[in-house]
DNA sequence: TGTACATCAGTGAACGCGCGTTCACTGATGTAC
DNA sequence: TGTACATCAGTGAACGCGCGTTCACTGATGTAC
């Protein structure tokens, strides 16, 4: 605790997040594209003109939404990563696969409307939002190469094929989550979404382990 | 041409059609949450007023235009779907593969706005627009699923694997199409994306191929 | 510690503007005879 | 074919409203001495 932060930059800080909060639940039935900057001044209880204190307009408080949303998954995704990798006792994966739909689950469970926003923003009509959106993800992909090539079963992969895989896995953990935050408070659909979401996982898997077969 | 429709049906059709092709095009930048009734029947030419003769409000338009982006695409996927069945030179499947990413890469060059469009606003903010998109995918999946059921690789499979695959396939296009559309214009991105889903797609059927191996 | 001045997050009035919706209308097209 | 009436797609004026942005401001916090 060595530098305290001081009065005036703590309650700047705390509107800010503020501004952030009412955005995001603002968002939930509505584009990005329609939201309005006195909208979410108006449900944060201050003057329209202070948003501009903090924010360009709302295309720039998206893009922090999105380094908001994405920074928590990714400190999440790393510690996955690297628990299931070749320490993992082998199961085919099956552990991997578990570990790894439990984990969005407990994303989605923990912070739905972040998981709304980028499925909704990821293709939005907000350029500099999808360009932040995309960014990350590639970032992701990235990792997950990364991590897949530290592993046995990648001996004898091309970079490229490595990439379309890890690439897979990250489309499908963005496509996973949102199911999962469609089926928010129905447990049966949600086992059902969970369910699927691991036979996929093990179906890519599968081609996974044969893709040398043949080349 | 028995009953020719009369000038004034004709008449309104054509005014309907400028307004579904002028928000169309004005949705290239922004979410049908966004979209406003005068900026639509301004493009058009029309008074304001015009738009309540053909739609209730803008999401009543999406709707429409959801109807329009995804029923030619359904004439030729199940064309596609019967034309690369059973009776196909088995490639293991590549001959499937390339026509797959063919035929969306063609509904892409000569559609892209309707792609742009369905990917935008599948995770929008228009409750009533998201409906129509899921129903109308949910209907793909179920008959790619009845085309693999009537193949031979699908013996011994259960009915939810299938309708799993099925919905991996869609999903797939989907992306693909997505990722085709933002490649625009650029060859060699194009041949890139496409290069990437045929190996997914390659991915995939590996998997299919084995999946009754270890159950 | 106390004082004098600087900073700056948040205010509140004001602006011009485009929005969605209403309403009574017009005049070309359709229909009945 | 011609006439008289009905229909209805598109018009244009009017409305109240909330928008984004500007500006000079206030008063609590920070800083220098």
């Amino acid at each position: 605790m060595s530098h305290t932060l001081g009065i005036r930059q703590a309650q700047k800080q705390k509107t800010r997040q503020a501004l952030l909060d009412a955005a995001l639940q603002l968002l939930e039935e509505q584009s990005l594209s329609s939201l309005g900057l006195r909208e979410v001044t108006r449900a944060v209880g201050v003057a329209p003109t202070a948003f501009y204190r903090h924010f360009r307009d709302t295309a720039d408080l998206g893009v922090a939404l999105v380094e908001e949303a994405l920074g928590s998954l990714h400190t999440a995704l790393t510690a996955l990563l690297s628990a299931t990798g070749d320490s993992a006792g082998e199961d085919d994966g099956e552990e991997r696969i578990a570990a790894t739909v439990d984990l969005i689950a407990a994303y989605v469970r923990t912070h739905p409307a972040h998981v709304r926003f980028i499925a909704r923003e990821k293709h939005g009509g907000v350029q500099a939002v999808r360009a932040a959106i995309g960014g990350q993800l590639a970032l992701f992909a990235q990792e997950v190469k990364d991590q897949f090539a530290r592993e046995p079963e990648a001996a004898g992969w091309a970079e490229d094929d490595l990439l379309m895989l890890a690439g897979m896995y990250v489309d499908h953990m963005v496509m996973t989550a949102s199911a999962l935050m469609e089926a928010e408070g129905d447990p049966g659909a949600t086992e059902r979404v969970a369910a699927t979401a691991r036979r996929r996982l093990r179906l890519v898997g599968l081609g996974r382990r044969h893709w040398l077969d043949e080349h």
